[in-house]
DNA sequence: CTCTCCCT
C-alpha cells in the first residue's frame, strides 16, 4: 500500500511547478529509504500529497492564463511552426539557425508557449543587451495583446517587470548567469532560449558551458539555442548532436564592391579619407538613400567628418547631413540617428552600429574593414585595444545593415582576396578577456577545474595562470589556488574582481562610503560628456570637481556635489544641470543605481557605511588593495635627458613587471605627474596608458604587499657601535623596487650567516683589535670587548 | 596629448 502511495505521487511530479518537482522528489526519495528500513513514513506523505496538489494547483492557475497566440502571419520562422513544435516535442535541445529577418527572437517564445512550455516554469528568454532585452518583451507583449510586466515580463539589471502570471521572461544572459548563484537548477525555467549566441560574449560561453552540465539534471528543460551565423555545427556537437534547424532570412541582397584604398598604382597616394570620400561620390551617383560608415575608433570619425565637410557636395546628393555615433556620445547626439530627416545622410560609426543601434533606413555600407579588439595579454598582463582587420562574419554583419530596406549596396575599403584571407569568425570574448571573474565565480560556485568544465572553447592555460595570479594579488585565493573567505565575499559583489576588492577594504578600514561611491563610479561608464566641438567647455564645467591629485577623488567631489543637487532639485531641474555641466544624466542615474545596488548588499549583512569623512590616505589605502599590479614609479632618468624646452614630452613611468606607461590626457594627473602613481586601469593601445590614477605614498605599499613582496638582502655587515650584524634589505613588487636599502638586523633573516660574518667581522676583528690594543699596553691589558648580541 | 563594445 505504501509503495504504491510512493510511486503514485512520483508519476505525479511531473505535473508540479518545475520549481517543486525537484524537492518534492528528493523528499519521496527519503521517504522511499525510510520505508525500506521499516520506519513510519505515513505523517510524510501526507504532507508531500499536500504539497504536490498544492502545486499542481498552481500549474493549472498558470495554464488559465495562456492568452491566444496570434503570430505576424509570414514570418520564416512562424511558416515552419510545425517543425519547430515537432521538435520541441521530441527533442530537449534544438539548435536554431535564423538569420536576420527570421522571426526567431520575437515569435519562437510563442511557439514555445504553444508547445505547452511556459506552465509548468517560465520560459526564459536571453538577450545581451538590456535594451533589446526590454523591447523584445515589449513586442512580444504587444503582439499577444497582453500589458508588459504580466504574462511577458523583462528583467535587466536595475529593472524590470516581472510578476507572479510571468510565463515569458526576457532578460539578459547576465541575469540568468547571476541567478544560478541562488538557483543552481535554474528551477524556475522549463524552458530556456539563449538568443544571439553568435555572439558568443563570455556570458553565453559560460551559460552554454553550464547548460550543458544541467540539462541531465533537469531532463523536463527543454533549451533552444539560436544563432544568425551558419557555423550551428559548434553549438549541435556542444549538445551531443543536437538537432539544428535553419530557417532563412527576411533581407534584401546586399550588392558587394571591392575598393581597396590602394587598389592600383594610381591609388599610391590614396588615404582612407580620400578612399571614403570616392566611395561616397560612387554611392551618391546610384541614387538617394542614406549611408552607414564603419571605423574602428572616434578619431577615424573625426577625420572622416572634416573630409567630408570640406568634399564639394554633389549636386545629386542634395543636403547631407552627417552624424557621428559611437557609445560615448551623448544621449541627445545618438538620438539624433533616428530623428526622421529629409536629405541624405551620412553616419560615420563604430562598432556600436554593428550590434547594438540598428540605425534605420540604411541603402548604402561603407565598410573601413577595421575594429579596436579588446585582448588580455597573459604573457604581458596587460589589456590591449589594437586595430585590427574585422572577421568575415562581421563584415557580412556590417553589409547586412543595409539589406533591411530594399536591396543595399556595400562598399568595402579593402580587397576581395584580403575578405578570403580574414578569420570566419570573430574570436569568442572567452579567449580575449581577463578571465579572474570567470574563475573566481566558478570557485565559489565549486563547478570543478576550468579545465575540466565544458567551455565551447576551452581558455588557453596561460590565461588561467594569469587569472589565479590576479586573484591571489587580491587574496581571494592561496598559494593553493584555493578560495578564500575574502575570496567567497568577493565572488558576490557584482562588480571587476579589483574593484571588488577596494570595497572589502572600504569595509574593513571604515570608509566604506567613500569606497561605494568611487566603484561605482568607475564600473559605470564615465557621466562626464565632452562632445568633440565643445571640449574646452565641458573641461571647464568638470573642473569644478577636478583633483590634480587623485581622479578618484574627483569622482567623490562630483557626487557629493551631486547629491546635494538632488536632495532639492526637481527630476526635470536636475536633468537640465547635467544638460549645463556636461554630465549624463541617464549615467548619473546608473551610477547612482548601481551604488544602491551595492550599498543594499553589505545592508543585508547588517553592515553599514562610515558617516564621518576619512582621510584621502585611507580612501587611496583601500583602492591600493585592488590596485598593486597597477603601481608605477616616475621615470627620473628620462626627465633629466629630455629638458624642459620641449613641454610636449609625457612623462615617463616604470611600472610593475617592467612595463613602461605614461598618463592617460584624459586624467586630471597629466600636468603634475606624482613620483608614484596608482591607476585604476592599464590600457595599452599607441602605448601602454593608465587612465583614472591617483597620486600615492609608497610607505603604503608594504603593508598591503606583503603577500607579493620579494626580498633582496645585500652586504651583510658587522656594525661596531651596535654591536649587530646588519644588512641591507630591498623589497620589489612585481620586479619594483619599493622599498629601497633599508637596514635590517641580519640575525633575524640568516642566523647561520649573521654568526659567520659575527665570528669573522665582530669577535676576530675585536680579536684583532684587541691584540693591537695588548701590544700597546702589554703589561696593563684592557677589558675584554663583551660579544654582541647576535 | 586620447580609448571598441557589452554585462551581473
Amino acid at each position: 500500500m505504501t509503495a504504491l502511495d510512493l510511486s503514485a505521487l512520483s508519476s505525479q511530479l511531473d505535473n508540479c511547478l518545475t520549481r517543486d518537482s525537484h524537492a518534492l522528489r528528493t523528499r519521496l526519495h527519503g521517504l522511499k529509504r525510510r520505508a525500506s528500513k521499516g520506519l513510519p513514513i505515513d505523517k510524510g506523505l501526507l504532507e508531500v500529497a499536500a504539497q504536490i496538489e498544492a502545486s499542481q494547483q498552481a500549474v493549472e492557475a498558470r495554464r488559465a492564463l495562456l492568452p491566444t497566440i496570434r503570430y505576424a502571419d509570414d514570418l520564416p520562422v512562424v511558416l515552419r511552426r510545425e517543425e519547430v513544435l515537432a521538435a520541441l516535442t521530441k527533442n530537449q535541445v534544438l539548435i536554431l539557425c535564423g538569420e536576420t529577418g527570421s522571426g526567431k527572437t520575437t515569435q519562437l517564445p510563442k511557439i514555445a508557449l504553444e508547445a505547452g512550455r511556459g506552465v509548468r516554469g517560465l520560459i526564459g528568454h536571453t538577450q545581451p543587451r538590456r535594451i533589446a532585452a526590454r523591447s523584445v518583451a515589449a513586442r512580444i507583449a504587444e503582439e499577444l495583446d497582453t500589458p508588459l510586466g504580466e504574462k511577458v515580463g523583462y528583467q535587466v539589471r536595475f529593472t524590470g517587470q516581472v510578476s507572479d502570471s510571468t510565463l515569458i521572461k526576457v532578460m539578459t544572459d547576465g541575469i540568468l548567469l547571476a541567478e544560478i548563484h541562488s538557483d543552481p537548477l535554474l528551477s524556475k525555467y522549463d524552458t530556456l532560449i539563449i538568443d544571439e549566441a553568435h555572439e558568443r560574449s563570455l556570458n553565453i560561453d559560460f551559460l552554454l558551458g553550464y547548460l550543458k552540465r544541467l540539462l541531465p539534471k533537469r531532463p523536463e528543460l527543454k533549451l533552444i539555442v539560436t544563432s544568425a551565423t551558419l557555423d550551428v555545427e559548434r553549438f549541435s556537437a556542444h549538445f551531443d548532436g543536437a538537432d539544428i534547424m535553419s530557417v532563412e532570412g527576411r533581407t534584401y541582397p546586399v550588392e558587394m564592391r571591392y575598393r581597396p584604398v590602394q587598389g592600383d598604382d594610381d591609388d599610391r597616394d590614396r588615404d582612407l579619407p580620400r578612399a571614403l570620400l570616392d566611395a561616397v561620390d560612387e554611392l551618391a551617383a546610384e541614387g538617394a538613400g542614406d549611408i552607414l560608415v564603419f571605423f574602428d575608433g572616434e578619431r577615424g570619425i573625426r577625420e572622416a567628418e572634416e573630409a567630408l565637410r570640406k568634399h564639394p557636395v554633389p549636386r545629386h546628393l542634395g543636403a547631407t547631413e552627417i552624424l557621428p555615433l559611437y557609445a560615448r556620445l551623448s544621449a541627445a547626439d545618438q538620438a539624433r540617428v533616428f530623428q526622421k530627416h529629409g536629405g541624405r545622410r551620412i553616419i560615420l560609426a563604430t562598432n556600436v552600429a554593428e550590434t547594438s543601434l540598428t540605425v534605420p533606413g540604411i541603402r548604402y555600407v561603407i565598410d573601413t574593414g577595421l575594429a579596436r579588439v579588446s585582448r588580455f595579454s597573459a604573457h604581458a598582463g596587460i589589456q590591449r585595444l589594437q586595430v585590427e582587420p574585422i572577421s568575415q562574419a562581421a563584415a557580412r554583419q556590417r553589409a547586412g545593415r543595409c539589406g533591411r530596406l530594399g536591396p543595399g549596396i556595400c562598399i568595402r575599403l579593402y580587397a576581395e582576396d584580403d575578405f578570403a584571407k580574414r578569420p570566419a569568425h570573430t574570436d569568442p570574448e572567452i579567449l580575449r578577456t581577463n578571465l579572474a571573474a570567470v574563475i573566481l565565480r566558478m570557485e565559489s560556485w565549486q563547478l570543478g577545474h576550468v579545465d575540466d568544465f565544458p567551455f565551447l572553447d576551452k581558455p588557453d592555460g596561460r590565461q588561467i595562470k594569469a587569472a589565479y595570479d590576479l586573484l591571489f594579488e587580491l587574496q581571494a585565493v592561496d598559494e593553493t589556488r584555493r578560495l578564500s573567505a575574502l575570496g567567497a565575499q568577493l565572488s558576490r559583489l557584482p562588480v571587476d574582481p579589483r574593484l571588488g576588492r577596494m570595497v572589502l577594504a572600504g569595509e574593513r578600514d571604515g570608509c566604506l562610503a567613500e569606497m561605494l561611491v568611487i566603484v561605482s563610479g568607475l564600473t559605470v561608464q564615465d557621466p562626464r560628456d565632452r562632445p568633440p566641438e565643445r571640449q574646452q567647455a565641458a573641461d571647464q564645467a568638470h573642473a569644478a570637481w577636478k583633483n590634480t591629485t587623485s581622479d578618484f577623488l574627483s569622482l567623490l567631489a562630483l557626487w557629493r556635489w551631486y547629491e546635494e543637487q538632488a536632495r532639492h532639485l526637481s527630476q526635470a531641474k536636475l536633468r537640465g544641470l547635467c544638460e549645463k555641466n556636461f554630465l549624463s544624466y541617464v549615467r548619473m542615474r546608473e551610477w547612482r543605481s548601481l551604488h544602491q545596488e551595492l550599498r543594499g548588499l553589505f545592508h543585508e549583512e547588517g553592515v553599514h557605511e562610515n558617516e564621518a569623512p576619512v582621510s584621502e590616505d585611507v580612501v587611496h589605502r583601500a583602492l591600493m588593495t585592488g590596485l598593486l599590479g597597477h603601481l608605477a614609479l616616475r621615470d627620473e632618468e628620462k626627465r633629466k635627458t629630455n629638458p624642459a624646452k620641449d613641454k610636449r614630452e609625457m612623462v615617463s613611468y616604470q611600472g610593475v613587471k617592467g612595463r613602461k606607461l605614461a598618463i592617460h590626457p584624459g586624467s586630471a594627473l597629466v600636468k603634475t605627474p606624482p613620483k608614484w602613481l596608482m591607476s585604476a586601469q592599464w590600457l595599452e593601445t599607441t602605448r601602454v596608458w593608465g587612465a583614472m590614477n591617483a597620486a600615492i605614498n609608497p610607505r603604503w605599499i608594504e603593508p598591503l604587499a606583503k603577500h607579493l613582496l620579494s626580498r633582496e638582502v645585500s652586504e651583510p655587515h658587522y656594525q661596531l657601535d651596535s654591536g649587530r650584524v646588519a644588512a641591507f634589505e630591498t623589497l620589489s613588487l612585481y620586479g619594483l623596487p619599493v622599498v629601497l636599502r633599508r637596514a635590517v638586523n641580519y640575525a633575524a633573516i640568516d642566523p647561520l650567516d649573521a654568526r659567520r660574518i659575527f665570528i669573522l667581522e665582530g669577535v676576530l676583528g675585536a680579536l684583532e683589535g684587541w691584540e693591537v690594543v695588548a701590544d700597546q699596553a702589554w703589561s696593563t691589558p684592557s677589558p675584554q670587548p663583551s660579544p654582541a648580541r647576535g
